[in-house]
DNA sequence: GTTTCAAATGCAATAATGTTGCAAATGTAA
DNA sequence: TTACATTTGCAACATTATTGCATTTGAAAC
């Protein structure tokens, strides 16, 4: 699926900002940050026009925020478009990347009484396998 | 533990505002975000003072930071102080509250080859046992 | 291909959030 | 009580996010 299937599935308009957001998140296949993402895109748009456009994203659940440790944002594309299953993410404290661990589905634990869960998020901060092998280099 | 032994034991100066940060989060049992604290404050602290307080009571690792869904942040005891376990945290996507589900531990799934955990979190997003309670009334 | 109109954009202004430098005040150990 | 490093509060500044509004643009209907 591309990004204007997706952005029509979603009965979204096409436009350059939208299209560039999913598509360099596509085309990354981890999680970036707003940063990262207006990076990879040559023609700059507006800031006002990223915020609305990852709210409208976000509304429509095309993309979601992951949000770890010191308040570093990342979006990722939902599920349904990436058709994969419910994943950890494993953020490395040294590079600072987030990481879809596909081989580590998640469960919701049984709740205590009462509550209700919608949602479940896990995510696990260390080192990944590049800084690893470069620390030891 | 009362929070003037938690400073001392961490070699930290006693002042008014990391006792007053550690008092409130301890009396309240849940993490609790800024703004929360500050309003549970009689005196009000400098805005500034605040932020140092709470890096610094970060870096001594006496408090850490919860960040859910839209950049919210809570603050919470660490577990060496609470003398918790590991555990899940609940965050109530309709009072925006966040609880510790102690009877949930959080374990560490093996990781792909080359990486390496340092901490593992657990957030469930849901309704909560009271705010399930009020829109059944 | 044109026309049409709601939706999206870009700019400016504003708000909210976080950081830094520095003089004055405060905590603690001698 | 003294001495001194640490912490505080203020002001200035930097960064991040939001809102209003005129202009532009996408896409559906003709």
């Amino acid at each position: 699926m591309n990004p204007n299937e997706v952005l029509h599935e979603h009965n979204l308009k096409r436009t350059g900002c939208r299209e560039g957001i999913i598509s360099v998140i596509m085309e990354s296949g981890n999680p970036l940050s707003e940063n990262e993402i207006r990076d990879r895109l040559s023609g700059t748009f507006d800031r006002t026009t990223f915020y609305r456009s990852f709210k409208t994203l976000q509304e429509s659940k095309i993309i979601h925020k992951i949000v770890v440790d010191n308040q570093l944002v990342k979006y990722a594309l939902d599920n349904t478009i990436t058709q994969k299953q419910e994943h950890a993410h494993f953020y490395c404290e040294e590079c600072q990347s987030v990481r879809c661990l596909e081989s580590i589905p998640v469960k919701t634990p049984p709740l205590p009484d009462g509550f209700k869960a919608t949602e479940t998020e896990v995510i696990i901060k260390g080192l990944c396998d590049k800084c690893q092998k470069n620390i030891h280099a």
